[in-house]
RNA sequence: GCGCCCGUAGCUCAGCGGAUAGAGCAAUUGACUACGGAUCAAUAGGCCGGGGGUUCAAAUCCCUCCGGGCGCACCA
């Protein structure tokens, strides 16, 4: 008996009850969500459903209450069923019925905590696109962990998803950035809008050195050619390989030049000029964003001739819809979130339905400390911190973890000295260290002769052990909250109360008998419950792409 | 001026309509010649920024004020 098999049969008695009594509303199983209460009085499960619908039906909260409770205490595996405060039902399971649930779990394995919540959906998560100016620094990084992480949970629940990287290489910065690594080479100041820095004049020696002949000989204009070209696809294959390092792949690396050189643009404002939201001004051209509750218009075509900003918008949105994608995410910083009016005006204007067909996930921004004090960064002025900084100081799990366990909301501070020094401030290993302890739990019950040959869930009576398939059983639906919040932090945070959870019964409850007892059918079957635990721990690291290790 | 995010234990943050508001770190005190003490138990610590409202029920939703962060280009 899991959540979901008692919500279901709540379902049916209370839209069996509703019925009877006339209500014509019908009802989901997500009227019928079962919580877990806070405290261990109150059952194993509770619903509200009694105080919701009270009014509707127009009676009182507790009568109907009572009136679910008693169908409810009929149900096989319910032990009993209590109605307390204002209407809330508190359900006790039978522990046989809530103790099956450890064995299913070790027999589904990695499917447990799967769902199908966006099964077939296709959906196209763009996140990180820093431009290839520099190394990844480490604003991008919280990008890179709760992008790819969201795209793990995704996936759990049945999306097909794209991870993908908009390269965006066709503005004046690239420009900058050739200019700065011509200017190094020839032992120039830096532009004064260009980019300084360490990795400038790194990447200017390996364009040099991949040069087949002697680049001093070509013309200036030619010699920045080679610098953008080449400069540019090894500062981007250097990007490519600290996101891989920090276990970040992308599927699709789009190049915001191909929407310009292919026409894309230019199909994408003729179809918004179609459909009536085009208009020439001042001899520029403009999209009709105000008709779409943006705050003003925008300008598509300037009048120079060349693209405004917003018309490679236009046209990667387009793209991405005739590639087929029906959901389409965006991750961007605080510092962006004055687009999002324009993108859902855009997403409207073509017939699209905003927050829908696109959304816009806006992350705050992260704060680099140093001793305490605020560290600013700049790419221009070269005092950057990169990703692979931040991997060399606390390594890809701590440093994962800890950037995906927060809201994306919330302002996060990263310290590489507290986060390097004082691992004990990352419950990351809290988590990890559950883990590790399950497998030598499982391998000191293998010496000393304990199986998994019997299974009597009645055993499991222990409060720990109660606790423990609690929280075991809750896990599916915060996979599926995660996804539909678009909220992995809930994932770690979840992983921490279970390691809570697992180390609180590994102090209470032996699985290998002490020296002098014999294997008993209990320890039998408190080895399921341990490898149960240690299954929904890596299913949910994995969620997280940090690694469960066996001994740390 | 307008818009978005945040203000919860000493610190870092969860909880975002439900019962007595939680965790980690820090503090104090305990627990292995018993499956790894990177653990556990206990104590202490809160007008959930202030004030109104909606509701049977508000940290959670609405309004307003205060404080902090970030934005409001024919720049990208």
């Amino acid at each position: 008996m899991n959540p979901a098999d008692l919500s279901a049969a709540l379902l049916t008695i209370v839209t069996g009850i509703a019925g009877r009594r006339g209500s014509t509303r019908t009802l989901t199983i997500d009227d019928v969500l079962l919580e877990r209460p806070r405290n261990r009085e109150h059952g194993d499960w509770a619903s509200n459903i009694a105080m919701k619908l009270a009014k509707s039906l127009e009676v009182n909260p507790r009568e109907l209450a009572e009136e679910i409770a008693a169908e409810a205490a009929k149900l096989d595996g319910v032990a009993s069923v209590d109605v307390a405060g204002p209407g809330f039902i508190n359900i006790t399971l039978d522990a046989a019925a809530a103790g099956a649930l450890a064995k299913t779990i070790v027999e589904q394995g990695e499917a447990y905590g799967r769902g199908d919540l966006y099964k077939g959906v296709t959906i196209n998560l763009e996140f990180v696109s820093a431009n290839p100016t520099g190394p990844i620094h480490i604003g991008g990084v919280r990008w890179a962990a709760v992008g790819d992480s969201l795209a793990r949970i995704f996936q759990a629940e049945g999306g097909l998803v794209t991870r993908e990287y908009y390269f965006n290489d066709h503005g004046a910065q690239i420009d900058r950035f050739a200019r700065s690594l011509l200017a190094s080479y020839l032992a120039e100041p830096t532009p004064d809008d260009g980019y300084a820095g360490m990795y400038i004049s790194d990447i200017a020696a390996r364009v040099i050195a991949l040069y087949p002949g002697d680049l001093s000989k070509v013309p200036r204009d030619e010699q920045q050619e080679v610098f953008r070209s080449v400069g540019v696809e090894l500062m981007f294959g250097d990007i490519k390989a600290s996101l891989h390092e920090f276990g970040v792949d992308f599927d699709v690396y789009f190049h915001e030049n191909d929407l310009h050189e292919s026409g894309a643009v230019e199909h994408a404002i003729d179809r918004l000029r179609e459909l009536g939201h085009i208009f020439e001004a001042d001899g520029a051209t403009w999209f009709r964003a105000t008709s779409f509750g943006d705050d003003k218009d925008r300008v598509v075509i300037k009048s120079d001739g060349e693209a405004g900003y917003i018309s490679g918008d236009l046209a990667y949105y387009l793209n991405k819809r005739e590639r087929g994608f029906e959901r389409n995410l965006i991750m961007l910083g605080a510092d962006h979130h004055g687009y999002v009016k324009r993108l859902m005006a855009m997403t409207a204007a073509f017939g699209d339905e905003p927050y829908v067909n696109l959304e816009v996930l806006i992350g705050q921004l992260v704060n680099l400390v140093r001793h305490g004090e605020p560290l600013r960064m700049s790419k221009r002025a070269g005092t950057v911190v990169t990703l692979e900084d931040l991997v060399e100081a606390v390594g890809v799990d701590a440093g994962r973890y800890a950037l995906v366990r927060s809201s994306i909301d919330s302002q996060v501070d990263i310290d590489l000295d507290v986060w390097g020094r004082r691992t004990n401030d990352n419950p990351v290993f809290y988590v990890q260290y559950a883990h590790a302890r399950t497998h030598s739990v499982a391998c000191n019950a293998a010496s000393s002769g304990v199986d998994r040959s019997a299974f009597d869930a009645s055993l499991l009576q222990h409060e720990t052990e109660s606790i423990l398939l609690g929280t075991l059983a809750e896990f599916p639906r915060v996979v599926r909250q995660a996804a539909e919040l678009r909220e992995p932090h809930r994932v770690a945070r979840y992983a921490e109360e279970l390691a809570g959870a697992y180390h609180r019964w590994y102090d209470n409850c032996r699985v290998t008998p002490l020296g002098d007892e014999s294997v008993e059918d209990v320890h039998r079957t408190r080895l399921w419950l341990n490898d149960a635990v240690g299954q929904v721990l890596r299913n949910a690291l994995a969620l997280l792409r940090v690694s469960a290790p066996e001994r740390m």
